[in-house]
DNA sequence: TTCTTGACGTGAAACGTTTCACGGTTTATG
DNA sequence: CATAAACCGTGAAACGTTTCACGTCAAGAA
């Protein structure tokens, strides 16, 4: 509770009839004999007594803060890693110091010297701008997905490549002759972009033609996609692809819109499977907006947080890679 | 940045050749010779000096830290509220320790002492037990819907009572004669439950029969559904009713698609108004589940922070009800 | 009995700020 | 020109911890 005489460790000790010394012992669990741990004990119970996190962080120079800077919440993609950074911390004992970022550069150095401000003891980053170059050598930094060159900044991300790999060969599976790929793609650079190795990959392998639209922000989508669908109709209206990879869940739902207007029956005349496995109402038992290559949100964040609490920071691995999976919602055969 | 050894206020002092307090002064704002002022801002930036805030907090008892206790972020509602809660607080230069106690009140405990260690300046929560009581008397607190007896903590909720009133006005004009309420409700008490109030009102002053399902957990929400929508069917398997107002976005999107899934057309044998106004994909801009009486997110998050930071709060009013309004989302004829 | 050793309680120093009483200098006033 | 008032730079004290060198005491060995 926040009065604002607060006992101190000061009061413990006085009423404890023990030396301060003691009284710090028995909170950080070292050695003290029974007899004064119980005294000190009954006397923090009498005084409800709470230590000051401030006078802790003084002489530590700890915090048990961990800062995560992401674009937004409201992303439901970046909701769920948010929610499960913060169980994955609070698991471990420490807090989050949640820092929206809206992918802006300035208000990304602005989140990341707040952060270094309150001297947490790590951050993990979401970031649209390259913000290894801010940070010391001793803060502990794990990044989401993205890269930065010149940086040796430990990345965690799922395996775009076999994703993309995947969302092809079950497109196969279940029949499709022509996939085609619609993809989104920031000007960061990050592991994201390997969906698209992972398509060419896949289809030089299936000795199939990569055709795919290429969109670099999401302002004129809808344009950019009608354009693309007009371009791949026959005279007889019926479509000269039958498979679409989406880069996203959100351009795979997008797209399955349009198709639909336009009167194309999903899966019947197209199959579409997307990437991230966004669940409708972030309930993860329900269902999806469009068949997906899932990201396994839980184990990233997970992974994220392993990685920045790592004993031995000289040794991480670069880049870990976590595995992803197909998982039906509705615009595949199954 | 983070280094072991970060230069002090006594370093800048040296630097500038200046005395401590002076620099202290500059730090803040306080009045200092202009001749002063320039020499420690430039010693500041030569020795790239940034405040220790567990030394500042230390002195002044404030931490500049707001929390944040909330189920969790991936309920799009939750995760709007948490964004527009960030945005609120880094406009004043406050930051967010966000806390997701899913519900367990042991957790919104924990959560809470959590953040009276940390020294937080004030909470704002939306919790399922009354934290109320745990709450010292000098830590601002602000509580989302909620209500808790005995104690006059200041609330802030959608004016949920006029929102079920409009759901049923729109229904109704919507040429619907039949409005049903598909409800949801939590053992603990909170502005929400006035949905049911404002539709027992609505009904009453239009003549309506009152017909709805109550529903106090969601285990077997869809059992609950198709044993109410039985009821409802008549010997031709039309149904008695022809609207329907559903607690929560999720609800109304739920019923809607055992509705369609039972051969009824929406919205032309049933039109169905939710609430909360939940965006797809979380994109502001983009499409609701179903037509919604939108709760103001933004604002709501705004208000708090608003009320939260008041000066004088022994003058705060006890609730304060922001406007809602309705919003198509395709579950009614417009 | 005496000495050594280990165990453990003690309290002062230090962490990096903010605050404030103090005093020196400058400016305004009569 | 003398005095008061205003201004502002100074540095010590205090915030509440952790740490560590020191002291005390009991047990075991010779």
């Amino acid at each position: 509770m926040n009065r604002k005489n607060a006992p101190t460790m000061k009061d413990v000790a006085r009423e404890a009839g023990v030396a301060l010394g003691t009284v710090s012992k028995v909170i950080n669990g070292l050695p003290v004999g029974d007899l004064y741990r119980e005294k000190v004990e009954a006397a923090i119970k009498a005084l409800d007594y709470e230590v000051n996190t401030y006078a802790r962080g003084l002489k530590t120079q700890k915090s048990n803060l961990i800062a995560l800077i992401i674009p937004n919440t409201t992303n439901p993609f970046f909701a769920a890693f948010t929610d499960h950074i913060e169980g994955a911390l609070y698991k471990r004992g420490l807090k989050l110091l949640l820092c929206c970022a809206d992918g802006i550069p300035e208000k990304e150095v602005s989140c990341l010297s707040m952060a270094t401000q309150n001297k947490v003891d790590g951050v993990i980053a979401l970031t649209y701008s390259d913000i290894g170059k801010y940070i010391g050598k001793d803060l502990p930094i794990v990044v989401f997905d993205r890269f930065f060159e010149n940086h040796v900044i430990p990345r965690v991300a799922s395996d775009n490549f076999a994703g993309a790999c995947l969302a092809i060969e079950k497109l196969l599976e279940f029949g499709c002759r022509h996939p085609v790929y619609i993809r989104f793609h920031s000007v960061f650079p990050g592991e994201s972009d390997k969906r698209k190795d992972g398509y060419l990959y896949a289809c030089s392998k299936h000795g199939l033609e990569p055709d795919y639209l290429d969109m670099l922000d999401n302002e004129d989508m809808l344009a950019q996609m009608k354009s693309f669908l007009d371009k791949h109709k026959r005279a007889d209206n019926t479509l000269t692809f039958d498979g679409v990879f989406a880069h996203t869940d959100f351009h795979g739902y997008t797209f399955s819109k349009l198709l639909r207007q336009e009167g194309y029956r999903i899966p019947e005349d197209v199959q579409i499977i997307a990437f991230d496995g966004i669940h409708k109402f972030g309930n993860e038992e329900g269902e999806l907006f469009v068949s997906s290559i899932c990201q396994p949100v839980r184990q990233l964040a997970e992974k994220c947080v392993e990685i920045l609490l790592a004993q031995d920071r000289s040794a991480l691995p670069s880049l870990t890679l976590l595995p992803v999976s197909y998982q039906y919602g509705g615009t595949t055969i199954k």
